[in-house]
DNA sequence: GACACGCTGAAAAATGTTTTCCATTGTCGA
DNA sequence: TCGACAATGGAAAACATTTTTCAGCGTGTC
């Protein structure tokens, strides 16, 4: 097993010797991995206490991860923040440095695109459409292309708070068929980014028309389109990369999801008792059968590592 | 000396003091207005050397700055950045703070699981599977519940790259119909994360025993599995609220397409601009089936909720 | 059961940081 | 030149954090 324990940051090193931390220091690497804020503005004693250990453990913890000690790994957190990225410079080969160039390219501009999104969403437009997510008789909700990827997510959080949520188109049915009854108790949540099928017109127009409400989730520019939704959130989708970015997508789709979820709240939570107990049976027996189909069987079943 | 200011800011502090601020001090002034931010994670000592003066400098300043000590500026400055969120404060209503504060604390959550997943990402592996996915006769996508949503984006985007992309679990197949004649050449993609099935682990094992490479894509609690795929990228879900947030995993997949898109360079060029052709050709198709089946002619068709 | 082993937190010891004190320096006006 | 004054940094004192030590605990093994 290799250890290249040189110039790694301060996650990697936590994931490599995760497997070895007794509960204590796991707890503690569970509060670093997770945490929304700088490490480094934090005592050793201080993340102790959040994680609800001694800070001994702490110290142990540090040494453990192969930093000298704590103030080692601070400074070292430090710097991979101010510096941009120095991730893995151990190798000074050509083509892993140019790899990494790229990788920090990606970082500033990824978080960017999150927080310049979020920071850009209206919470009042937010909160508008998570409640009549929560109100509607149902929820439509409406992906092409790339934009199918999103409705699906969106499609299954949204079912795990309620019931009566479609997803559209769905196979083997037409868009008529999928649609049929559509009025002004029902709400249509249209994905529709970048490259966007003429589809996604026609289908805000139609259902506006028949009283639905419409909420559109998109890029910038979706606002270019002259059938306007009744609530828009927008998302940066731009990337260094030929392949736009649906991260900032999935981040806004997340937080609809919660908001939705507290709008919901009395019934919401006990429903994600029952979806998610359903669930574990289910994929139980899933489970079996696939086993039974790949051939599981007799085996022992080794192979080295 | 009315001083009904209370939590402004640093800087503000610092900009309506400086004119009386003897040149020690000022020198600390210019330091700190240099760079916003990392204060908090530098001790009091540190930031007197870097301004090249004292410590009894450093504790006067902050002194006359109005904190009680330095430990108390240190505190506020950053309560300021974990609070920081200029978004839409505007209405004093309740229900709306609250609101915004839901989004104030995602934001912060969210930038800081994409910048730590992709800083803990190591480039070599990056590299490594990428080339990887370029070089194999076929590739395997594989995930299941939340993970479906992932893989079919992956399976998307490398179709775009390469032929012999297969999604797994798909319609209507069993598993062992999915895999079948699974061997050395070909490389799995497994998208692992939280509420593993069971059979994310057996088809890691098949796929090893086949001699078929193993990528994952997982949270990190993915370390503890006793199989150990070929090379792993962990991302963080953890959010603020139930819902786990695939935004990290979004970015990373987003990265892991663009380095197998640069790794096969030649050929993938091409290639995206065939397939965009060809998709806006058959959905052209696909619209005008669906205006037809949803029928926008001349229905005006009201009714009243 | 007895032992070895590693994990644990409390508290002591070591180390580091911040504040206070004070002697020195430079400036200004008489 | 002198005294008053403020600014300054060195160093000791006060304070805070980190590390080590140590005894207790639980687990697994013989």
């Amino acid at each position: 097993m290799l250890k290249p324990k040189e110039a790694n940051s301060l996650e990697s090193r936590i994931q490599s010797h995760y497997a070895e931390l007794p509960p204590a220091e796991r707890r503690l690497a569970d509060l670093l991995l997770g945490f929304p804020g700088d490490i480094a503005t934090y005592s050793a004693s201080e993340l102790a206490e959040m994680a609800g250990t001694s800070n001994a453990a702490a110290t142990r913890f540090f040494r453990r991860l192969g930093y000298k000690d704590f103030s080692e790994a601070r400074r070292m957190v430090r710097g991979a923040r101010s510096w941009g990225s120095p991730v893995y410079l151990s190798a000074p080969e050509d083509r892993v440095r140019q790899n990494s160039k790229t990788v920090a390219a990606h970082i500033a501009r990824e978080t960017n695109n999150v927080s310049r999104t979020l920071e850009a969403l209206r919470p009042d437009i937010l909160r508008e459409a998570a409640d009549a997510l929560i109100a509607a008789k149902r929820v439509f909700v409406a992906g092409f292309r790339n934009s199918s990827v999103l409705a699906l997510y969106l499609y299954r959080q949204l079912s795990i708070i309620r019931d009566g949520v479609v997803l559209v188109p769905s196979v083997g049915q037409t868009l008529g068929e999928d649609l049929a009854g559509l009025n002004g108790d029902d709400v249509v949540v249209v994905l529709g980014f970048r490259r966007r099928v003429a589809m996604v017109e026609t289908l805000i127009s139609v259902a506006k028309r028949r009283g639905a409400k419409v909420l559109l989730v998109a890029d910038s520019s979706a606002t270019a389109m002259p059938k306007k939704p009744d609530w828009s959130l927008l998302c940066e989708v731009r990337s260094e990369s030929p392949f736009d970015s649906y991260t900032a997508a999935m981040s806004v789709l997340n937080l609809l999801c919660a908001a939705t979820f507290r709008a919901g709240m009395p019934t919401s939570f006990e429903r994600l008792r029952d979806v998610e107990a359903l669930h574990d049976e289910l994929e139980e027996l899933d489970t079996v059968n696939w086993i039974a189909s790949v051939g599981m069987g007799e085996t022992d079943a080794e192979d080295a590592s």
